[in-house]
DNA sequence: CGAGTCGTTGATTCTTTTCAAAGCCCGTGG
DNA sequence: CCACGGGCTTTGAAAAGAATCAACGACTCG
């Protein structure tokens, strides 16, 4: 899950829940998620929906996954990003309390919570990689909410590309070089702005030299000391 | 902890968990939190900082008790308040990713994290029974997150009068008396506004005849119904 | 009773949204 | 191969919302 503050544990989370790595031989929860199936979704069709019994829990294996919720006005607003080798639904009590939706076309490893919890009930070990996941993707969200409340839309929209720079750098990508796979409107759904301004601050750090972008869906950082800064404030 | 949206798992989590009860026999945790000391602090005092050894887990018995950030700008974020029968802390990594204070004068149950893994590794039972909390947690920060991320003032004002509300009615207060142990600053860096924007919303529910405000710190609700549609828009 | 903190209210400024229109990219079909 | 169409993105101008700056009022604690 993408964590827009500081990268306090992203380098734990790497070595430990296992973000994908080249020839993993692992899944990132053990073997209890070795029983899954596989499933493929294409763009934009929904995983499960905000309401559903939450009968599975999710890894992604390729592609990207957003968490989302409508609210009673009509507005979608997204919760989170998933990347290869995120989990998703493990938390979830009853019933899932958002929506999941496919971003890319996406593989998932799809478990059966009732598996999970009958090894869990054997291997105390698996419950504390459990508790962890849930801790980490608090303190994320957490991060994410501080980052709502608190920050202009040039904030956010900085510190949302510094954080997917930092994701790039965690799984040994370019981190200067940052694939938007999400249109506009998912990241001001993700960030609480609307579109026009997304794009304008895109812009502005363009203009500004801070960015460079070839094609909407591709942002080169050119000075990611000054996109940090402008995160913090 | 507060949550501010739909009231979906508050029920569950009144009997599961434990808000006060009258004369509760039982900890919210069960017995391994009854191996805590008891630790009492006064208002405006820090229980633990962003940043040290997670060493403990509290549970409040009495008073109030909020998270918060300092982010690099030096601005003061609310994640969170936590009433009688909330758990803080459980959910933690190495070391805290938040500050703890005490809004009013508390008392805490405290219980060494070393002692809960403990009791954890023995008992299957009890690490379910944590990793349920933590998605609760998370569940309400993901309700608080959307509402900060997608609402205006007034409906983030009006989402917290309800919300202290429904925890009234949970734990048998008065659902339309609601106090407010904390203050306009607490309220507004909880929302993400200024506390003079606190303060106009309440003042135009009050002149709109949606709440009676005899004091500063307390709020009669006289239209939950419609408080509760500004609320949702 | 006085000082200081907290809360309210008003006027102004700034940011972001809203409304509107034009540009770009990409796939489709001629 | 090129023209066309549709969705996504960018940009501009106007309007709305919240923050800021400033002053006043109310309550609490010595």
């Amino acid at each position: 899950m993408l964590a827009l503050m500081t990268p306090s544990e992203n380098v734990a989370r790497d070595t430990d829940v296992g973000v994908r790595r080249p020839a993993a031989a692992d899944s990132a929860l053990g073997s209890p998620m070795q029983a899954g199936s596989l499933q493929v979704s294409e763009a934009r069709e929904d995983i499960f929906l905000d309401g559903d019994d939450a009968r599975n829990v999710f890894e992604v294996l390729d592609g990207i996954v957003c968490a989302y919720r409508i609210l009673p006005d009509g507005e979608r607003h997204i919760v989170s990003f998933y990347y290869p080798g995120d989990v998703i639904g493990h938390c979830s009590l009853g019933t899932y309390s958002y929506s999941a939706q496919a971003l890319t076309p996406v593989r998932l490893r799809r478990v059966p919570r009732s598996i999970i919890e009958r090894s869990m009930a054997q291997r105390p070990e698996l419950a504390q990689r459990f508790l962890r996941l849930a801790a980490l993707e608090l303190a994320a969200t957490r991060d994410h909410l501080v980052c709502l409340a608190a920050k202009s839309a040039e904030a956010k929209v900085a510190a949302f590309l510094m954080a997917l720079s930092r994701r790039n750098a965690a799984v040994g990508e370019d981190p200067g070089r940052i694939k938007l796979p999400m249109t506009r409107l998912d990241i001001a759904d993700y960030l609480g702005l609307t579109i026009e301004t997304v794009s304008r601050m895109l812009s502005k750090f363009k203009r500004k030299g801070f960015i460079d972008l070839p094609r909407a869906t591709l942002v080169v950082l050119k000075d990611m000391r000054g996109l940090a800064t402008l995160a913090d404030a």
